[in-house]
DNA sequence: ATAGCATATGCAATAGATTTGCAAGTAGTA
DNA sequence: TACTACTTGCAAATCTATTGCATATGCTAT
C-alpha cells in the first residue's frame, strides 16, 4: 500500500552536506525558499507551528546555526538586536530596509566583487563575505511623509 | 583659588542636542574620539571603570541609545550578537573585519553616495543610512594560513 | 523491512545583551 | 543658591541565543 510520504525535496540538498533530512529542517528550507525577505528565528518558529511541525526555539537556533555553517544560509543583521537568515544561494543582492514600515526590498548591485578584488590588492585583506544594507524610507512611506 | 575642573570638552556638543554634560557622557565621548574601531558596551564600561568614572551597564546602554538617537553615534553590527558604536562624524568609511583575530580596519569608499542617488531614482527609496562591512582575513592572518 | 548507531530534538536551565521601574543624585537655569 | 527636570544606580525583568541531557529518529548496512 503506497502511502503519501514526505516529498524528498531538500533531502538531497541536506544529505549533500551531511545533514539528516528531518521534518523541521525540511520545513525551514521550504520556508526560506518561499520568503523574499530575511527572517528571524521567531518567524521561522511561527511558520513551523502553523505547519504543525513540532519544534522548539532551541532547535530552530541550532538548525540556523548549522545551515549557516554548512553554507546553506547566510546570517544577516538589520540592527535589530537579533539575526535574520536568508538562503545563501540568493547571491548578489542587497537590502533596502524601510525604517517606517519595515518592508525589505532587494536590490542588485554588482560592483562589490570588483571592490573586493581592489581591497585585496590594496590592503592585503582577503574578503570572504560582506554585508551591505541601506536604511531609509520606501516609496509609499516617504510619500506619506511618515 | 582656582581648582582644576573638568574640561568643558564635549559639553557644548552635548548641550547642543539638549543633553546634560554628565561625567559619564563626557568620558564616553572622549573614548569614542580616541578609538579607531567601533566599541561595544562592555568596552565602554571597562574604560569608564579605568577612568574612575562611576557608571553602570544600564547607564552605558542608555547613553549609547540617546547618543544614537541624537545622531552623535552610529550603531553597527559585526554579527556578534551585540552592538558596537562609533562616532557618526566618521563618515564615508567602511570596515574590514578579520574573522580570525578580530582586527578592524577602516576602508574608505566613495561610490556609495552615488549609488544611493541611483537607488532613489530607480526604486523611489529614500536612503538615510547604510551599512557596509567586509569580513575575511587580514593580511597577517591570511599569511599564517590560520 | 529492520537493527544499530550517530545525529537531532525537546525541555529546562543558563548565559549574555538590553531594557525598565523607581528612588536618589545632579546639571542647568533663574 | 534653590528648583526642576534630567540622569544615574540598582535590581528585576526581557529577549536572544546557547548548552546539557535524556529521548527520539534518520540513515546505513543488513
Amino acid at each position: 500500500m503506497t502511502q503519501v510520504k514526505i516529498k524528498h525535496d531538500c533531502k538531497l540538498e541536506l544529505n549533500d552536506v551531511a545533514l539528516r533530512a528531518t521534518p523541521a529542517r525540511i520545513a525551514v528550507m521550504k520556508f526560506l525558499e518561499n520568503t523574499t525577505t530575511p527572517v528571524d528565528v521567531q518567524m521561522i518558529k511561527n511558520y513551523l507551528d502553523k505547519q504543525n511541525v513540532s519544534s522548539d526555539a532551541a532547535t530552530v537556533f541550532r538548525i540556523m546555526n548549522i545551515f549557516t555553517e554548512k553554507g546553506i544560509t547566510r546570517q544577516i543583521s538589520f540592527n535589530e538586536g537579533k539575526f535574520r537568515y536568508e538562503l545563501a544561494s540568493r547571491e548578489d543582492h542587497h537590502h533596502l530596509i524601510c525604517k517606517n514600515c519595515g518592508k525589505v526590498e532587494d536590490f542588485s548591485y554588482c560592483a562589490i566583487p570588483a571592490l573586493e578584488k581592489d581591497i585585496q590588492k590594496k590592503k592585503g585583506f582577503l574578503v570572504t563575505s560582506h554585508a551591505l544594507e541601506f536604511y531609509g524610507l520606501c516609496e509609499s512611506c516617504k510619500d506619506r511623509q511618515n
